[in-house]
Formats: C-alpha cells, structure tokens, sequence
DNA sequence: TTTAACTTGTGAATGAATTCACAAGCCATG
DNA sequence: CATGGCTTGTGAATTCATTCACAAGTTAAA
C-alpha cells in the first residue's frame, strides 16, 4: 500500500468527526466542497484525501454521510476496540483517564502505572493505579495496543524501552523530549511546550 | 520576512530544547551534524533552518551553544515574559496549571476562568479560578497574550469569540474541534483524539 | 607555511503535498 | 429523452520542503 502522509491521516480524522456532527442533525449526503469549507481545506484536498482509499462519492450528488462516515472508521482502524494503559499518575494522567473521547471513539483505559508507593493502588478517575513494576508482565499478559506515557522526561525513555521489550507498537508520547525506538514502533508526541513556543513565534514574527 | 514552515519552527523549538541540555553539560561547541543526531533530522536540514534567520556558526568549528540558544530564544520570541490566561478550570486546565515547562519558558499564568460556580474563587494548583463573566473586562486590562482553551467542545467557540473580541492574538485550544477564527489571531490545537486515531490508523495499516 | 581534517552556508536538484482543471457521471426538469 | 446544473475522481501543473553537493572558511598539527 502506499505511504499515507501524516496530514492526510489527522485530516480524515477531522472529517470523521464533521460527518458524526452532520450524521446527528439528520443529513444524508455531503460535497466535498461542504466538507472542505467545515474543515478550512479545499474541495480538491478532501477529494484527493478520499482517492487514496477508493472513490466513495456519487458524482453530481457527493457523498453519503453514513457510508463516508463508515469507510473512515474501518479506514482510521476505529471498528475495533483498541486497548490502552496509562503510564505516569500525574495530573496529565488523570487528564486522560477522565477524558470522554477516549471511549467514544473505542479506546478502553486497562490501568495506570506509577512508581510512587503512594498512588499505587488508588484510582484515577476509575481506573486503577498499578506498580510499574508489574507493567512488563502486564503487557505480556493483557497485549495492549497503545501505551500513553505522561511520566517525566528523564523517566520516558527508560518506559519506551520496557514497552517496547514487552511488545508495545505503538505509543502516544506526552514527555516534552525526543524518543528513541525501533522503525516498527509508531511514536506520536505531543508537547505543549512546542506549542507554545510555536504561539511565542508567530506573535513575535508578524508585520 | 519571508514565511517560515511551521514545521521549521517546530524543529527550532526542538534545537533550542537540545542546546540547553547540552549547555547544563557543559559544552560549548556543537556541529549541525550532532545537533541533527540528537533530533532525528539530517545536519542540511538543521543548516537551512538556522539559515532563514542568518549566519550563525564558524566554519569548520560548528555553534557556539550559548550563543545559538540565545539566538534561538530570540528568534521565538522566548526572551520576554508572555501572559497567559487558561480558560476551562477542569482536569486538563489543572495540569496545564501546574506544569513547569511554562514558567521555566516565561510563560506566566495569569489566572483561570470558569462558569461553574463551585470552582469560582478556589484555586486550581495556585491559580485562582475566576469567572468566565470577569474575562472579557480582564482582558482589556491585563492584556494577556495568550489564551489557552480547555473548555467542552460546544462552548469553545464561543469563547474563542469572546476573547477575539476582546484583543488577544494567538490561542491553544484543547477542545477537540475545529475553530472560526480572523487571520490575524494565531490558533494551534492540540488535539488527543486525533493523534490517538492516527495510532489507530497506523497501526490497523502496516504489512 | 603548508597540509589535512572539519564544518558551515547555500544554490541546485529532488521529492512530497497541494491545487488546478476538466472529462465523466448523476439527477431533476421540461 | 435531451438539457442544464452539479459534483466526483484524477492526471498534470504548481508550490512547498527536504536533501545534495560543494566552495569557502576555520583549526590544528607538521
């Protein structure tokens, strides 16, 4: 299959949820220009997005919400359940153990896991803390999908090391640092330093 | 100026970021080569990035590390202080509250906001909570440079409105949405459904 | 002083992503 | 069933980003 660029991806993410917005109020078919407008992209984006995958349209009508909706999801990986833990307890931790769109979208939280004596055992917002000592067996045993990791920098890399030992593909990253793994290990970062400074940037540079 | 690749400027955050951990060890000399090592990319591109803003090396030597972080911080705009104001007093605002990559960067919290009267007058990791009704007057007298939104997707909008009209130029949205806004304001979303669905994706198509 | 080993800065070449532009297909109307 | 108004799907053209490749400058050692 060809290579998908990343843009690509996190645009039919985006459309995904447009469709699900439109599917609730009742509409049945869409344009690619609508679509485009909604999502602050061009009707010939959208359109070529959709090429990659087949052509799912109706020339002269557009697009059925329903079907479009259903091809995204089985595209985008999202029919199945996909099977998470939560390493590091924090306050970013306890952000996403209580975040809705988790669920809804067919993530399913398995545990958190810390090294402090004094969250182990605990909840976060439901879900139970674990010893981070009983991760690597813990993946060996329950098979998560995706290990989202809110502990601090110095610790991350020694965490994606462990997951990865354990055979962990792929891996939502909230360290502000840059991650080291194999080529078959997929590492998404978000780092809101970066962000900022992006912000920082464009306030600073503009005539 | 010349229009600067977001991606460039992700990049130089990351030098930036490099430079000081190698300045806390120490070293005063760094060639493109191992400052590109150290962040996945190629030592041309790191040259071409540091390019659209001069001339900054010594042949032969490679950087000065101190005084590529000054430039760099410059550059970004990260040598003056940047106000900012989070608006949404719920668990991703608390640990947006008590995260010390702000600070350390100049970031300053000026206060948060929220319509739940409960949280009204409490405070959220030292930061007190104020009401979304004082904001838009806050704004005005405070001018805050940056609004960061960790409200529900319905509302955000309307907030993003509200502190439009009230002068701020550049936001960083948390709500899953896509958001309206004129071209002169700067907005960057940081969206966690999205990057997961992009594991989801990656993982579901690999051979 | 000469030579060898490095490293920058930058046009030119390549590669990737986006936009253009239009043939082909669909639907409603008369 | 013919016409007009839409809209898709997709090669070709264009724009944008990355990589190549090398002249020019620096240092250290002989």
């Amino acid at each position: 299959m060809k290579r998908i660029a990343d843009s690509t991806v996190r645009r039919l993410s985006a459309y995904l949820r447009f469709l699900e917005d439109f599917e609730g109020r009742g509409l049945t078919t869409i344009s690619s220009e609508e679509l485009a407008k909604r999502g602050g992209t061009t009707s010939a984006q959208v359109r070529k997005d959709l090429s990659f995958f087949g052509s799912f349209g109706k020339r002269g009508l557009g697009y059925s919400v329903p079907e479009l909706a259903g091809r995204l999801r089985e595209i985008l990986g999202l029919c199945r359940e996909w099977k998470i833990v939560i390493i590091g307890a924090g306050k970013i931790g306890a952000a996403l153990a209580q975040y809705r769109g988790f669920r809804q979208r067919g993530f399913s939280i398995l545990a958190a896991y810390d090294n402090n004596a004094d969250k182990i055992g605990r909840k976060l917002e439901g879900i139970l803390v674990r010893d981070i000592n009983e991760l690597e067996r813990d993946i060996q045993r329950q098979q998560p999908d995706i290990a989202v990791l809110t502990v601090p920098s110095e610790e991350a890399q020694g965490v994606v090391d462990l997951v990865v030992r354990a055979g962990i593909k792929a891996i939502l990253n909230f360290a502000p640092t840059q991650l080291q793994s194999p080529s078959d290990v997929t590492v998404k970062t978000v780092n809101m330093a970066m962000e900022l400074e992006g912000l920082s940037f464009a306030l600073t540079n503009r005539e």
